[in-house]
RNA sequence: AGGGGUGUCGCCAAGCGGUAAGGCAACGGACUCUGACUCCGUCAUUCCGAGGUUCGAAUCCUCGCACCCCUGCCA
């Protein structure tokens, strides 16, 4: 008998198989997965790729997927967190319908799950203290010792549960425990704390609970009482899976769960930790959680990231078990593939050079028909102006070309994109010796940038009309950190390693008067140099400031 | 008395006893009014190592080696 779900032809991994084996096999009809943040940080771009991975099965397979934020700590959460989380996933571009969940809607199952748990004598309330309680829990090679309160009678542990939960207790001074093994070989399984006394207002239930449980505890019931069939989380919970199937095991849930865990996101040249991100956020390394160097999901998006891009991202590293350590280059290159098929083409000078274009008349010029896409007529024209006085790119013209360059230089001749083409007759220098203008002749038969006579130009490059130009600020972003691995062990401290050009703000940049109207949403191709897209805080009408998001592919310098 | 994982091309990653997918990178070449894009071609006789089982092993067994994670009343 054959599945009626189809397997996607996507590219398989070790969760699909599983996946695939459990619908074959009967174990379930769909899928529930479920994306379980703790709402007391902003998502990065490790969170999209479980993100992409939770939400894109439930898509691919027809089932569903939940967002529940694991606020089981009020004292480590805010609800601001929540609001940019939620926007983040959907932004994403993924949708939890009526499954928008909180491990706080359970507090209740779990204070019943676990006084069943006292009541079976699996679980009881401990007085030690933290500092006792890790004495007593033994290290990796030897094994921990119970708590001389391990044996109290069922009746104490009730009464002493429910005065907890009262609020009779100080902070600290009891918790509750599972009874399983102080000798295990699994430091998880030494009678771990499930519940702790922390009389802090929680964002969700206000002063109603003084106590919370762990999450250990927490995430199984969780994910049973939702229905959840897949609980895919990180390697490092693998050591937490026997006690997370000991809980459901024990107690009589909706359903049994299954962890499986794979290899969270390593990306070079940044760094992922949350101490981290939130240091340099503190310690106003970078402009703020969305400074648009950060690996957040805020400050990517501000970068000029596209959903979709990140989503390709996510598809094409992978899911896997082995610590996997991604270039950052790949993230490059998939907004760079994304960009380059729906990026409108756009012309700006970032560092401008002067040209005059003698023979050319005075006035207004004219205006040429550009193309907004090389090779998709669908996204259409646009108008751009044209006249006697426009700005080139200082780096397209060498007054001494070096080998292979075959831009402006004295004497050579160059096209100025969709206008002419153009000789350059003269440098002109200030008593420094820096040009500060050239002047160039025209062949008024190359209208449009052809020419008549069919003579190959082989430099074309981009230019703006000076009269028509608006400034602009351009910031020119880069990786974070100078080294690949910032946060690995080798590295001395992380902040030592920032890359002090991870952003250059240039000023008085010349755009085409088109970009006038560019919305914060919008990403565009400035032709022979990048992507680029107006910044979402500071650009204004009257004061444009672009972001670049990635430079353009270039054999040129690369070779060089 | 430690336990749990992982090791396949520079970076990811398929493969599940039948003779090493794919992506990115790299390198050639074509095309080009973006040194972009696109397009063609090249790129692991070998799968951490050593033995063994088998007609046949990256896949099974044994013994090693390397790296990651675990001693929060964090998640």
């Amino acid at each position: 008998m054959t599945t009626e779900i189809q397997t996607p032809e996507k590219p398989t991994n070790f969760i699909r198989n599983i996946i695939n084996e459990d619908l074959k096999n009967g174990k379930h009809t769909g899928i529930v997965t479920r994306f379980p943040p703790e709402p007391n940080g902003y998502l990065h771009i490790g969170h999209a790729k479980s993100i992409c991975l939770n939400f894109g099965l439930a898509l691919d397979y027809q089932g569903r997927c939940h967002l529940r934020f694991d606020d089981t700590n009020p004292a480590k959460e805010e609800i601001e967190y929540e609001d940019s989380i939620r926007e983040n996933v959907k932004w994403l571009g993924f949708q939890w319908g009526e499954h928008l969940h909180y491990a706080s809607d359970y507090f209740q199952a779990f204070y019943d799950h676990a006084v069943t748990l006292i009541k079976k004598e699996l679980a009881f309330v401990d007085n030690l203290s933290a500092e006792e309680m890790r004495a007593y829990r033994g290290n990796l090679n030897e094994p921990g010792k119970e708590s001389p309160w391990r044996n109290r009678p069922v009746e104490e542990n009730l009464d002493l549960f429910q005065r907890m939960r009262d609020g009779e207790f100080a902070d600290g001074s009891k918790v509750v425990r599972l009874k399983i093994d102080m000798a295990s070989p699994n430091l998880n399984l030494r009678d771990p704390v499930i519940f702790r006394i922390k009389k802090v207002e929680h964002h969700r239930t206000g002063d109603t609970w003084c106590i919370y449980p762990m999450y250990d505890y927490a995430h199984c019931i969780s994910d049973s009482i939702e229905g959840i069939t897949h609980s895919i989380c990180t390697l490092e919970f693998e050591d937490h899976r026997p006690l997370y199937d000991w809980v459901l095991d024990k107690l009589e849930v909706p359903c049994h769960p299954q962890q499986i865990e794979f290899a969270r996101l390593n990306l070079s040249y940044t760094v992922m930790s949350k101490r981290k991100l939130l240091e340099l956020v503190q310690e106003k390394l970078v402009d703020g959680w969305d400074d648009p160097r950060m690996p957040t999901l805020v400050g990517l998006r501000r970068r000029g990231f596209t959903p979709q891009s990140i989503r390709a991202f996510c598809e094409t590293i992978g899911v896997g078990k082995s610590d996997s350590f991604i270039d950052m280059s790949i993230l490059e290159e998939a907004v760079r593939e994304d960009l380059n098929q729906r990026a409108p083409r756009a012309m700006a000078v970032l560092k401008p050079l002067k040209v005059v274009i003698d023979g050319y008349p005075e006035g207004d010029g004219e205006e040429f028909e550009a193309a907004n896409h090389p090779n998709d007529p669908t996204l259409g024209t646009r108008k751009v102006p044209f006249s006697k006085v426009i700005y080139i790119e200082r780096d397209d013209f060498q007054e001494e070309p070096e080998k292979g360059f075959f831009r402006l230089a004295p004497g050579r001749e160059v096209r100025l994109r969709f206008a002419y083409i153009v000789r350059c007759e003269e440098v002109v220098k200030d008593e420094s010796g820096e040009v500060v203008e050239l002047r160039v002749s025209y062949d008024p038969a190359s209208r449009g940038g052809t020419a008549p006579d069919g003579r190959k130009i082989k430099g074309t490059i981009h230019w703006v009309s000076a009269n028509h130009a608006m400034d602009a600020e351009v910031r020119l972003y880069d990786r974070l950190f100078t080294v690949p691995n910032p946060g690995g062990k080798n590295e001395a401290d992380y902040r030592e390693n920032i890359n002090p050009k991870s952003i250059e703000v240039l000023t008085g940049c010349k755009l085409e008067p088109s970009l006038a109207q560019a919305g914060v949403d919008d990403r565009f191709q400035f032709e022979r140099l990048g992507y680029f897209c107006p910044d979402s805080r500071d650009s204004k009408p009257e004061s444009l400031v672009f972001n670049r998001t990635a430079t353009l592919r270039d054999s040129w310098t690369e070779k060089k």
